[in-house]
DNA sequence: CGGTCACTTGAAGTAGGTCAAATTACGTGG
DNA sequence: CCACGTAATTTGACCTACTTCAAGTGACCG
């Protein structure tokens, strides 16, 4: 019955309670533990055995794995109602990845022990769970498709749009993407690196697409985008 | 009580039923229906309505999809045991990709509200849906990275050596890989293109690392692949 | 005001994509 | 069993997208 701790009013209509409850509500956010996380501080490292997931109540968080050969992937940003660490805790290995708070975090937090318990009494929760990583399944796929079958043009105005839906903030002169956002996260999302990136967005920059600052980017012509996104590249010569 | 519609010994140890008691399986196998797939034939197309999902007892099946450019793109090669459908079925939304029979299949089919239902009142079925939809999830990501991050020479060691884990023979003459397999698949499976396939096979074909044919690849040196497919460049010219 | 960091831009090199054509294997029907 | 047609593969030549290196410019921070 503590608001502070159960602020169940936030989290109802998060995926991972949908359809449950507020009695469930409660009970479950009562197992876990809030977590609070300083920017640039992790809530886990890639490789660390997985003990701990949870899901995001306030700020952003950005999902990174580095390769063998030490190349950065940015993976995604997540941001309120979505979980960490939910896949792997569950499946007991360690996080592929590490998760970066890039703005004051506050999350809820469960051992994998507890979240198991949890779910073993209480099926829809199982499901719900189910259908987070599923969504994020598909989101991946998408996602490599993309990466095997475009060039990076049409997959940086992917990103920027997938951003723009994540965190786009209107703005008097256009559409913000209202996070830090450097040249080479955006290389590392697109899979090239920060000069493609750069010669791209000064492109668009002076086709009046988008205005560029220092790590960030704001849409002028999002429809634009989109067309570029969906490919239709250029007709190279006129054939009669 | 039906053996040949309960093979409940064969699928005693798939991750799906992991943790269940033999009562358990067999009431879930008994909810399912049996089907047979002609090579050739599909399980589902991509977009269609999921309504039902699989799992493979015996077969193998390609899944592919098609990207809005016509782009077709082998996510992957399933066989006894791994799902079909799971993760979509589950979260309601249209098949992602399509699962096509390469040889004679048979598998167990659930309707999606009958598995939800099972999954409802057995959550140790629901945890080991999750499971499964997080291994998939996993490698999708590592594939994902290795497209961000690796040249084609590379990805494409990572997939011959992907196949041999699934589908690997020992004949007199190496590893086999066992299975129709085009340099256009590989092309498909590597985010590339069947040109750049075949240069790269008969590159290692003339340097005895592998023998190809026509549709099928044959490991001779798989150790030497692995260091391909780990990286490490040539030395372009010897610093001193 | 100096230093660092993000970004830009040029120039050169290269991996890989594309197109065209030749070659090889396979299967079928005669 | 052979000849033919088709499909898979190889190979060459060219070209473009992208990477890499290098040098410079502009912006923010102390």
């Amino acid at each position: 019955m503590n608001p502070s701790l159960n602020p169940c009013d936030v989290i109802a209509d998060f995926p991972l309670f949908s359809g449950l409850s507020s009695e469930e509500c409660l009970s479950i956010t009562s197992a876990g533990r809030l977590f609070e996380v300083a920017p640039g501080e992790f809530f886990f490292h890639q490789g660390e055995d997985s003990t701990m997931l949870y899901v995001i109540l306030t700020g952003r968080t950005k999902l990174s794995q580095i390769t063998s050969e030490g190349n950065q992937v940015i993976v995604n940003y997540f941001g309120p109602g979505e979980g960490l660490g939910i896949i792997m805790a569950l499946n007991r290995m360690p996080y592929p990845l590490s998760a970066e708070a890039i703005e004051p975090c506050t999350a809820i937090g469960w051992s994998r022990d507890a979240m198991l318990d949890l779910m073993k009494g209480n099926s829809q929760l199982a499901l719900n769970g189910m259908n987070m990583v599923g969504q994020r399944f598909t989101q991946m796929q998408n996602r490599f498709q993309e990466l095997a079958t475009q060039r990076v043009e049409q997959r940086l105005a992917r990103a920027l749009l997938r951003l723009v839906r994540q965190f786009g903030r209107r703005t008097e002169k256009g559409i913000l993407i209202d996070i830090s956002l450097s040249r080479e996260d955006l290389a590392q999302m697109t899979g090239t690196n920060l000069y493609n990136v750069s010669r791209i967005l000064s492109k668009w920059d002076s086709d009046g697409l988008i205005t560029t600052g220092r790590k960030q980017v704001t849409l002028l012509k999002a429809h634009e985008l989109v067309v570029l996104a969906e490919d239709i590249p250029p007709p190279s010569h006129t054939p009669e």
